[in-house]
DNA sequence: CAGAATTTACAGAAATTCCTGTAAAAACAG
DNA sequence: CTGTTTTTACAGGAATTTCTGTAAATTCTG
């Protein structure tokens, strides 16, 4: 058999960038597409329109629309103003300190606090009903939380001033 | 119509308890199912066999043993020793450190560095093409890593000390 | 305002994930 | 070792998620 080279040229480099950032997509809880658009976005000197990602990724026009808008919408993305075409352009939002603020409070923190909530609800049930043994399983996961705390914390003020 | 009464009884305490679990499960990248099944554990006093989770829940017999499984595996659960009967008992791994460290070291860590690993590379290709659109974005990349820093150094040492 | 270009909404298709049922394997008791 | 109980593997099925194609809505140009 003929190995393929192993120096990288810049198509390979190209893909595999793309292929870290939809890692990085499902990672953080979306569809590998949205990584696919990102990455492209990443690797583009310039701002790209929904048929770009159409044309090199082959990838529907509906879904090139759709996941360019879950991009914007999540901060990761934004149109550019001056292009001199009417499509809608693309850029990366290259401030990353904005999409970490943008992604904690809108996915992270609020599931986690919402979370948190209904565990001391919980808690406070268990011991108005008197149950010995809920209460001791509560307390235990509610030292938890307190031991986990300094990392709510460290996300929080990443979440305020990345 | 009729109010449901606001009082929680012990049914909706535990019902509720199990549904706060399967959300911790999805939280965290599991199925359901197998936060279901780590709820009943949870609020069991006694330990519970695959049979128990099938007539407690309706789940199939064979998706009950997968998950008893799965839980072992992560940490969360254990088999207790001093049984009368034949069939395999589960009950709560009470120390929930052990299951934080185990998930941190099994699931989140290992993809955390890799990636990490991943877009070293990436950017030393990246210089080594002299492409310098491409070096300039893996530039902000990594400097975003260094402010996430301190959080994978605190989540490291939860995982090895929590 | 009319006509063209572009985006968006939505229903269905494709794909993935999760669960079930059966049957084989393993563990155990007598 | 034999028969029974319990667990495990795996193929197929159900349900959820993601993607596509069409058609309606919007935006823009002249």
């Amino acid at each position: 058999m003929t190995e393929a080279p192993p120096i990288a040229n810049t198509q390979n480099l190209e893909d595999e960038t793309i292929a870290f950032w939809m890692e990085i997509a499902v990672t953080l809880g979306f569809p590998r597409s949205v990584g696919e658009v990102y990455g492209l976005i990443f690797i583009s000197e310039l701002p790209l329109n929904a048929d770009d990602i159409v044309s090199k990724r082959g990838m529907s026009r509906s879904g090139a629309g759709q996941t360019l808008k879950l991009l914007a919408d999540i901060g990761a993305i934004r149109t550019t103003l001056s292009s001199h075409s009417r499509k809608e352009h693309y850029e990366l939002q290259t401030d990353l300190g904005v999409l970490v603020r943008l992604f904690l409070n809108s996915r992270v923190l609020p599931r986690v606090e919402e979370l948190a909530r209904r565990q001391t609800t919980l808690a406070a049930q268990a011991s108005a009903t008197g149950n010995t043994h809920l209460i001791a399983r509560f307390n235990k996961v509610e030292r938890w939380q307190t031991k986990t705390a300094p990392l709510i914390a460290l996300v929080k003020s990443l979440a305020t001033t990345a």
